[in-house]
DNA sequence: GGCGTACTTGACTGGTTGGTCAAGTTCTCG
DNA sequence: CGAGAACTTGACCAACCAGTCAAGTACGCC
């Protein structure tokens, strides 16, 4: 439900039982085509479980892509603890959103679709630009101290999101490469180019 | 319909007609939440109409992906004929894909959505391979003559559309900036990357 | 044991959907 | 003009939809 209802441990089971497999059957089948019925009868529950947990189809899809982006972002921040240059934090970001990604196929499908509904792409931008400020910052940091060329660091990391997202989504989920393999292409892309790859600084 | 009907001038221009509405509708409201009946109401013509000129809703929405994607290559390939490094290729593909993005903002939606669906999903990877093969092959001369870093031609080329796709759609499409300044941005990333710019976007 | 709250059931409702079709109209061309 | 083909109409259908609710069951806590 949107208001915070009371929850056993056994209600947040189910709660969180609900939002797996609808989120398995929202990527595989689509937000639209996967009803309400067909979520309940896959789990062998009644429609009023449903109900009882979600005040709408709507809101249920809203608190698992809220879900996904902050495990993205923990896993991110995670990833990028304790890593001293901004290119260091740069490149650690990449490589662990990509893995993050495979990790989380069903979620990758997901906001692809939300982010063609009026009703849920508000949400997801709202997310997107917290990515976006978190990446930027450090760009910035690059740019100051002379480790990175020089531009808009909103446009830059905006540019880094689109290779990385897309490279993830064409080799790791459909052609199902090792994230490793695919996240060391973004990197090289991202800090050379097409004219300039030099690995690593001095 | 699937079949090949004859048509009259006249119902050469109704196909069209409900083509360019569908489109327009589905890329506000979404695919399924668009029902023909608000398809045939908006253009106020009777319900015998759309199923005299397609076969179900589903070939509706392919022959209109088809068309856009049709209608894109070619833009493409007008706007590097005659250039003679393949660097003066890539950029000008990438100019011109922007600006078509940014002219053809319905047809944006509507892909990302069919990308969501595997229904549609299948025919516009088609699509979408045959744009990085063409890209590809630039790429790979441009390699071969020393104009671009060593790597593989198709994993570049995938970088440089997701640059450009993202760029073109957070920049251009929701942001609503300028198209030329949109494309510098992409270029001088694809070209530099994070450390080697030789321009400044805007 | 017993009481209240957390949870579950599934029939039901009012509305919508993609698609059909028999009937009618307009166009084209000999 | 007349006949056949191209086009249009809108009532109709079976299936399905999100969401409701009165009733009932399991659980936690005193």
């Amino acid at each position: 439900m949107s208001d915070n209802r009371k929850l056993t441990q056994r209600g947040r089971d189910r709660r969180h039982q609900l939002m797996e497999y609808a989120a398995r059957r929202f990527a595989e089948g689509g937000y639209h085509p996967t009803s309400v019925a067909d979520i309940v009868d896959g789990l062998q529950v009644g429609k009023g479980v449903f109900y009882w947990y979600f005040s709408s189809k709507e809101e249920l899809l809203l608190e698992i892509l809220a879900e996904g982006q902050l495990d993205l972002r923990r896993a991110q921040q995670d990833a990028i603890a304790g890593l001293n240059t901004p290119l260091e934090r740069i490149e650690a970001g990449i490589r662990r959103s990509i893995e993050w990604l495979a990790e989380h196929r069903t979620y990758v499908q997901l906001i692809q679709f939300a982010a063609t509904d009026d009703r849920f792409a508000p949400h997801l931008r709202r997310g997107g630009e917290v990515a976006v400020t978190d990446l930027a910052k450090h760009v910035k940091e690059g740019i100051a101290d002379g480790s990175l060329a020089d531009g808009d660091p909103n446009v830059i990391s905006h540019a880094i999101l689109g290779v990385t997202n897309h490279l993830a989504r064409t080799f790791v989920l459909t052609q199902g490469q090792s994230p490793k393999n695919v996240a060391d292409a973004a990197v090289d892309f991202c800090l050379g180019g097409l004219r300039g790859a030099v690995r690593t600084p001095a």
